[in-house]
DNA sequence: AAAAATAGTGTTATGTTATAACATGTTATG
DNA sequence: CATAACATGTTATAACATAACACTATTTTT
């Protein structure tokens, strides 16, 4: 049960943020999506998209191989590289430019903007969705321009991280 | 002259937005905030800002070696790499995530968060500030995070290269 | 001004991230 | 069942970035 934050332009979305639904719905979740637009869902591409699920933390194309390979799968770049790209087309999977890694996506199954928050010490990530969390991200309309695509990463440091260390 | 936007959130940024000053002014303020600053503004420091700012266009790293290179400067990489941290670190050069790549800052001179809007055919990056533009980005504050910077990158085609390709 | 500290640059080597190109296997469709 | 489209496998290489250490130049302290 979620509570609505409607309106606000403060909110708490790092330390209680949830982590989309859980692994089974996840799952659930792809599977019915692939199944309606008649995709395959292989095994491979469902191994990938496990690995990020489970964790739901940013991985490289290369941790992600090695997991790939730990579970007898193939582990030259390119088999990651693909999966990543087919997942991120479809949405279930997002890049974290600031990080050069790949995190599942907290809430598919609707078109979202979203944008992400970076702890810089503990490399935790935050997807916040616009209409979920009440925080407004504007996307303005440029003239002569059309958007496709807006990249929005806040990097900073959570509250857990900064009471601990020193910088 | 500028022409003042406020409370739009439409804007015609792309086309004929300014790069700045000139070439002279720009290397100006650099000068200046140096001066009071403190800091070197040494010779490889200034040609990289140059190198920068002739074009105004985003360029890789590799790009800016091989320019210095040219101009008889050591082409290896640490160089580039150390003096865009810094000029990064002083807010005269910003990094374009998506491109990999670096571009001279716009509007220097005042702390500003700023905004890219990229074409994805020509490469053409136009930096797009709030307070000039009119044009809001949300920066939403965030409980339990402490954001230090953010990154708004928005990826797309402009007219000019819409008008003229298929894709 | 000499000594010491700091800042800047040069160099080599290597690490990390990503893609090109082509071969092979697998699944849907006429 | 042929064939086209899709998916995966493999090798090689491209593109991006940093570590570690040496040397030089500048500033600060004595």
């Amino acid at each position: 049960m979620k509570k609505k934050r409607e309106g606000k332009t403060t909110s708490k979305i790092f330390d209680d943020h949830d982590h989309g639904m859980c692994f089974d719905d996840a799952i659930e979740q792809i599977e019915n999506y692939f199944l309606k637009k008649n995709l395959q869902f292989t095994p491979l591409r469902r191994k990938v998209f496990e690995i990020l699920i489970r964790d739901h933390k940013p991985l490289g194309a290369y941790e992600i191989l090695e997991a790939l390979g730990r579970d007898g799968f193939s582990s030259s770049p390119p088999i990651a590289y693909r999966v990543l790209d087919f997942l991120m087309e479809h949405g279930f999977v997002h890049k974290i430019q600031g990080l050069n890694a790949f995190i599942a996506c907290s809430n598919p199954n609707h078109s979202h903007s979203p944008a992400f928050v970076i702890c810089r010490k503990c490399e935790k990530v935050a997807e916040v969705d616009e209409k979920k969390s009440g925080i407004s991200f504007a996307r303005p309309t440029i003239e002569n321009f059309e958007v496709e695509k807006t990249t929005v990463e806040m990097t900073g440091v959570c509250t857990t991280c900064s009471s601990v260390a020193t910088i």
